[in-house]
DNA sequence: TATGAATGAGCGTTCATTCAT
DNA sequence: TATGAATGAACGCTCATTCAT
């Protein structure tokens, strides 16, 4: 499994080795009981030559996160194309997100748990990932709800916790449909907007539930 | 803040006291950055009393997710009350869940994060419980499909999928409430099922989203 | 040579082992080439009780340089009698230092040598008890003055060079009596009293030895 | 403060280069925090060049404490006119070796404290230059004691006890001077001509002080 | 003459865990 | 029931040193 030993690269391609080598370790084990040793012999060097180009394990740590940040984001926004309409834009946007997360399991556990999970700098940085996708969802429906010329019906507030509810949902789909088999990327976005899309249009159209006067 | 140092308690009272302590300092340092020393002098107690009584970190750990995880789904249960309808015992839940998790932020980040973030035999205890919550959605969307007639239209792994779609929007949202101020439980879940309701009933009367053609 | 090896100290004693252990792997490696393994070893414990007491090396080596300086400055104090004339006291706090310097060589090593060269906080502490050293010596020149009823020939900023190069030639005679075989403590203390008291007369005399005009 | 990258230049001045960086280095870092990455990159060449040339930090620390003993012994020597009597010898000898340590703290650093706390083979070096000054001030105290007809009463063991208290006395006060504002290398020289003339002075007259009888 | 790439070996430190009482 | 004393094992990190060009 370990990297064929390859002597002499240039400095940049051995850095994005030691990178692939660090997601899976702590994809896997995890941030704490990831051990630099096991990166580096994954990485098939030694120990000091991930210090000299990543620095400590806290750096090493972040360069994944941004890395693998930057990779998911960027698939996203390359599968979305912005001539479209929003809820094209948004199945597009979640079949991208899906198909990411199913292809590169360990990077989805860096960012989603990893990341989260071991204090600053860390949570903060996975946290911007995720704003910025929280962000492209809230978007995304502003735009639908001005498609129906139902804005002032759905306060500001209300739109950002359709989005945290849409994301969470969405990662709770990608770990549901790595795990259970035979539900590929295009089942798992499909349900998603099945209820998203609907509960979208029903509650702009004005459809609304209301708690129980208890 | 630890506490108060009595001697002589009976097993039952101190094994308590250290899953107390266990809990928050899990829960705020994380699993392998908490220490066993910590915890025991937060518990007033001396470490190999510790050990004595929990075995092993491992064991105090699966003992307190174990612990937490109970007084979730009860906390749960207890808000539920079965001779409503299933609109209602789908709020109640919520708004149980919202509530508790917000009471007990601590427990919550052990059973969301820490214990999901650790392996095995962490991850799996974390996800039992989870699964609990998700077959008690399940069946609450089960129950709606049948009383609007429209099961046959809903095939099971749709309704799986939407059940863990609507625990994974609720998981956000705890987070979210959390964190912004002024978003209370009661927000929460009235957003939540808003979002949910409607898009559930939209799905039952037939109304679907399809992907395009491609 | 290592001590031998008895179970379940009381703290108290097990920290002077530590620290006997410590004066003498110092002294005779030097701070850095000393490892924690070495004097652990030599104090027949395991390291992490080293760590356990003493906290980490720098602690450890402040210790030691404490311990040895408070004892290096009582030795000296209690050889001397303060009902004397000053060039008693003299003799005798030099006697003192030398057979003090002589009975713990690597204590003076630590002191002389390793304190000052590692940086701060150890050469402060260092130099700490120098200065009490050199104002003790200061003292004894000004009441040696006062007494010749000489003082207002002797500037303060010239007594306190007096002092300096007075504990310096005592300092290089300390390690020439250790070195060259046959030299004792008294002998040493002689030759220096001849020197030192013989030159502090002729001063406080008046005799004076004055640069060439070039 | 680096040197200017120039490349290509011959051997010799390479050479010097690296040890004027290796002055610096050694003298404020000291030995063992003094990396050879350090030394490299002051030097302005690569490190492989530095073993190229020096071969391990043995050799180059041994190759520094050679170039500046020898340039301190040579200032030294310089600054004596073999035709003068021997107190204008000693007083024009203080007043070079002042000069020098003051006008290289580094080398004096390394000569006076690095070079005897790093054992073999570094503190014989250092020994060796420091046993060539006394030889040197033995010479000046037999000379002296010949011209006052007084060698009979100054046994050959008291006299290089004299010497070495001396060189003692000068060494601590080429550190005092350095450090106390305003002090200059004539204002040491001066001090310590005083107190020595005068010293070896009234012992050569005969006048000794004798311990007491106890 | 000169260097970018790479490592073996070791050190300070921590922590879960146990022994003896 | 309860604890002070003690450790095996591992981890993050650094450094002098060398190889291949």
């Amino acid at each position: 499994m370990g990297a064929v030993k390859t002597r002499r690269m240039p400095r940049a391609v051995r850095e994005q080795q030691m990178l692939d080598a660090a997601v899976r370790i702590f994809g896997q084990r995890g941030y704490t009981a990831a051990s630099m040793d096991d990166i580096a012999e994954l990485a098939g060097v030694s120990k000091p030559l991930v210090y000299l180009y990543l620095n400590s394990k806290e750096d090493l740590f972040l360069a994944v996160i941004r890395r693998e940040a930057a990779a998911l984001t960027e698939a996203v926004r390359a599968g979305v194309r912005p001539d479209q309409p929003a809820d094209r834009r948004l199945w597009h946007g979640l079949l991208a997100f899906f198909e990411h997360t199913a292809r590169h399991p360990d990077a989805w556990s860096v960012l989603h748990l990893q990341a989260r999970t071991h204090g600053e700098p860390f949570a903060g940085e996975a946290a911007a990932m995720r704003a910025a996708i929280v962000t492209f969802v809230t978007q995304l429906i502003a735009v639908a709800a001005r498609d129906a010329h139902r804005d002032p019906d759905l306060p500001d507030h209300e739109v950002a916790g359709l989005a945290e509810a849409l994301v969470g949902a969405a990662e709770s789909l990608a770990a549901w449909a790595n795990t259970a088999d035979g539900i590929g990327a295009r089942q798992a976005a499909g349900t998603l907007m099945n209820f998203a899309w609907a509960g979208l249009g029903s509650l702009m159209a004005g459809r609304r539930w209301s708690p129980p006067g208890e």
